[in-house]
DNA sequence: CCGCCCCATCAAATCGTTTTGCCGCAAGAT
DNA sequence: ATCTTGCGGCAAAACGATTTGATGGGGCGG
């Protein structure tokens, strides 16, 4: 194999002035025979994909970065990749990139604002294209450097405040809203909400007001408790719930993990789903339709988002867009499943 | 803000050099300072950082790379990251090799070989300091290139036919012997498999065939059927068990998302778990303590397996070894829950 | 035959660091 | 007084690509 006997002799990776001594070339020409941006005479060009093959050349991408600025490298900086939600936007995102050639560089923050701040920076300063922040709704308290005015970012699930910040946001209130109707429409009467904690998850207490509103249904106070977005935290907020004196035969939980947890205690309380009280989720995750019955709930479209936030950056990045932040909001549809 | 000042008199970033001569020293100074590497007097190294703070200085990476030949970047190449073994083994890696400050290159093959091979090009090309390969069982069928022989790599769940290769491996097939002894210890007597896809998974079988010898359980070729991984292929082997003239009164399942499936077909036939039939899945995923009744299954350590790939990689980085390829294998302790 | 232009190629500068060899200088040893 | 020694600092050469202005030669029109 021609590959091996180039390595044997020689140790390290080949660079392109090697490639242009071996074709008899400059290096320049090399250059332009690999990224076609200046005409190259036929024959040449066959002598030097020739002693590129033979010495099994590859480019230095570090090098070819530092040059030209550019990494095709973008960062994701997500609480926690083992999250289902935030591994499946991840993916989307990849995807989505791949086929230009960009790679994804993955950070973990666990919500923690000093490590988004880390990432942040440190993924400046590896120079990559773009950034998708989807650090849920911490978002908006990054204060971002001015230098950082030239990357282009991409905020999944909140607004960033910065001119050159595009957002994707899934409609979580229209979402919620829909899962408050439903439950309405379908004739419960003391429906309940598993919130998320304090400042979180605002548009999707927002929807299910406003849907309780139209509805007619009261809310008193005591109905509205709140979780940690844990399937724990769920459980333990449906105890709360299940123990009031006029019991909910409804609930609305802020995501699926929260709804899983309150599953928990309908079942370990003998309750049956949704006879004896409904449970509604949020995001769709894969468990949804694992527990039994399967879980009624708004879809959150993960992947588009990932998706979406890689289109939205690409354009930026390629300067097919340069004008000020877009915003474009995912519908969350209502999936009925048996839960309700 | 000091920041501010000095982006508005600089639109594009800081370079070392302006450091310098902001510092009246020369840049091999300011990189010292840096770096710690020689020496500077206390004086100066103010000074420098003085002008560092006030310019909002960072160093660029990129260039550090191309000069040090180093990127404190590894790559993580998995089938999935949506996948949560894959997830969870990748943020056990991340949080290993994060302290030292390495950043993680995520690539998803979807298990095709062309991927594998493209994504390791392009990780090696882009500088990364090690790679860790978690492609499954696919692994062994890279054929890696000459010039790769330099490279830290770690495989998980297989061996790697290259010489600096280290690997670690989940120890599947004395889980699967666990799981197969328990299920007899247990009583059950016409005790099935639903298998992973030809050539995969085989110390998994290997396991349970064992276990069955010792146990004097005659395993018949029709009570060993196969799945493709998913929940859906797990189902439809369990179709195909349930179905079965003599019908199983236990199945073990290669994955915990097979042995889910054949939850679902359980729950639709009316047969309860486990007293008609005992099921236990591999890998301990979240689902596992989702359905009802919770998994019995043998726990894959995804975390762990992330973790010690990434401290096999640095060890070899950081030149503290140089040796042959060591081989670390990994419990998988069998879990006790509902199912059995 | 001259002038012009275009095509293909090259030399050299550049990207922003780190690293190495060297050089003053002051302090301590002889 | 001279000889080491070591400290603190600098200049310049990498690292491996891309990019730009320059150049030589051939074809073509006048």
């Amino acid at each position: 194999m021609l590959r091996s006997e180039a390595a044997s002799s020689q140790h390290s990776r080949v660079t392109i002035a090697q490639v242009a001594s071996r074709a008899g070339v400059s290096p320049t020409t090399v250059s332009h025979v690999l990224s076609g941006k200046r005409a190259v005479r036929a024959a040449t060009r066959g002598t030097v994909m020739e002693a590129i093959r033979e010495l099994g050349y590859r480019p230095n991408i570090v090098a070819r970065n530092l040059r030209t600025r550019r990494s095709h490298m973008i960062a994701v900086v997500v609480p926690d990749i083992t999250n289902p939600f935030y591994a499946v936007l991840t993916r989307g995102l990849a995807d989505a990139v791949d086929a230009a050639g960009h790679g994804t560089y993955v950070c973990n923050t666990d919500g923690q604002h000093d490590r988004e701040r880390k990432f942040f920076q440190d993924a400046m300063d590896r120079g990559v294209d773009g950034i998708v922040f989807a650090s849920g709704e911490t978002a908006s308290q990054i204060e971002l450097e001015e230098v950082d005015q030239q990357m282009p970012i991409v905020c999944i699930g909140a607004q960033l405040d910065h001119p050159l910040c595009d957002a994707v946001i899934p409609d979580d209130e229209t979402g919620s809203r829909a899962a408050g109707s439903f439950l309405a429409a379908r004739g419960y009467e003391r429906i309940a909400m598993i919130q998320g904690p304090p400042h979180y998850g605002v548009a999707r207490t927002a929807g299910f007001r406003s849907a309780m509103q139209v509805a007619k249904r009261k809310v008193p106070a005591e109905r509205l408790v709140r979780g940690d977005w844990t399937r724990k935290g769920g459980y333990q907020a449906m105890k709360t719930l299940m123990a009031l004196k006029d019991r909910p035969d409804a609930v609305f939980c802020a995501n699926d993990l929260m709804a899983i947890g309150a599953l928990d205690v309908a079942h370990e309380l003998g309750l049956s789903v949704p006879e004896d009280v409904a449970i509604v989720g949020f995001d769709d995750v894969d468990a949804a339709t694992i527990v039994t019955p399967h879980l009624t709930t708004v879809r959150n479209p993960a992947y588009e988002a990932g998706g979406t936030a890689g289109d939205l950056l690409m354009s930026r990045m390629s300067g097919r867009y340069t004008g000020a932040g877009r915003t474009v909001v995912l519908p969350c549809p209502l999936i009925e499943r048996g839960t309700v």
